[in-house]
DNA sequence: TGTACATCAGTGAACGCGCGTTCACTGATGTAC
DNA sequence: TGTACATCAGTGAACGCGCGTTCACTGATGTAC
């Protein structure tokens, strides 16, 4: 990464400034207002500029979901180790950080479950979402034990992403009334995942 | 309703032709494909026309998601009857309808929950949502019985509301791998929901 | 140290497109008499 | 039965807008010598 310089010609750091600015118009307008002419004049530059990064709209997407699902998946195991070695409180806290992730960062995770915005056969995509599921049904598999099937543990791990998964939605597209703000989120997380 | 006459200059029932129309469109290029003027082509009419029964987009959005919620509330009936007499069964039944709805009206699904593009203080939407709102709340009162706190009731509808929701926005945005079939899904929401 | 040159990030003008909305209109329909 | 008239559903031309994409270009930067 280049240092950025002011009023240089070159940027310095332009695609982290595009996806910076990118991120925070879906935050603002949601996801349907993105447009590549809008994100290159928030980054201040030209409208074209955005095309020699991500070659296209869907390319800018794509480039952020991937950005989401990398620190998607942080966010996951920073939560499973808060159950420090008690391997049964692994997976609720896991769901509770999945939960709160979209809470925190609502404009990443609008982007990463709209696949027909992305390309989804781009590798970097492809590996940051899998590395993020392979987070959650580790966290699933040291719940369940050895004893489970496979078959019981998908269905195990179905269960547990419905819930979490059904409960961030729900409260994002605000059709949670009376709990409608983070603190409220945050104890009806706990209270899903059995934490309190 | 007044009959459709063929070649007649006025339409007859245009309203719920374009309703119909866009319901298509959303099924098949999804929500954000969905502009007046392809609607109007595709039911045959001036692009102008939409405007005189809509107002204008969100409009139509909203009656769509109106009809939507309306239908969404018959099935969640239709489910919780399937339970007879076994008060136990009725939330099971209400939440496996409320996956097999958005799974087999995809499109009406993907309108009713985005409130960005709906007119929200619509009488009409407000009153469908709410009553299919309180057929799944009812479904829950009736399971619980009548020895739990409200705050405990209401805890109990989320949990249950979660985990039938986000089975089935997952299902449907591709997250499913594996399940991708309508009647993998069935499969899973019975389990999910216990009814085997 | 200076010079020549290759690279490539970002520019800005131009293109064609589909959109939502407006508005004066046309002509089909139903009703009053 | 026929005539006059009010209603209003749907028309089509026009408007201005923002968009994505293309492309020849400019000028900053780093490197080779």
């Amino acid at each position: 990464m280049k240092k950025a310089r002011k009023s240089s010609y070159h940027h310095g750091d332009l695609r982290n400034a595009l996806l910076a600015a990118a991120l925070e118009l879906v935050r603002e307008s949601g996801i349907a207002a993105i447009s590549l002419r809008e994100v290159a004049r928030r980054a201040g530059v030209s409208h074209a500029a955005p095309a020699h990064h991500f070659g296209d709209k869907a390319g800018l997407l794509t480039a952020l979901a991937t950005e989401g699902f990398e620190r998607f998946g942080a966010a996951l195991r920073a939560g499973a180790a808060r159950a420090g070695d008690r391997a049964d409180l692994r997976l609720k806290w896991a769901g509770w950080a999945y939960v709160m992730f979209a809470a925190e960062h609502r404009a990443y995770f609008e982007i990463m479950f709209r696949p027909e915005l992305l390309r989804m056969d781009d590798p970097a995509l492809a590996q940051a979402a899998g590395a993020a599921r392979q987070e959650l049904l580790d966290s699933v598999r040291t719940a369940a034990g050895t004893e489970m099937s496979p078959e019981a543990l998908e269905l195990h791990a179905i269960r547990s992403w419905s819930q979490v998964h059904g409960l961030a939605t729900l409260w994002l597209y605000g059709n949670l009334t009376g709990h409608a703000s983070p603190a409220e989120l945050d104890r009806l997380a706990r209270r899903l995942c059995e934490l309190e």
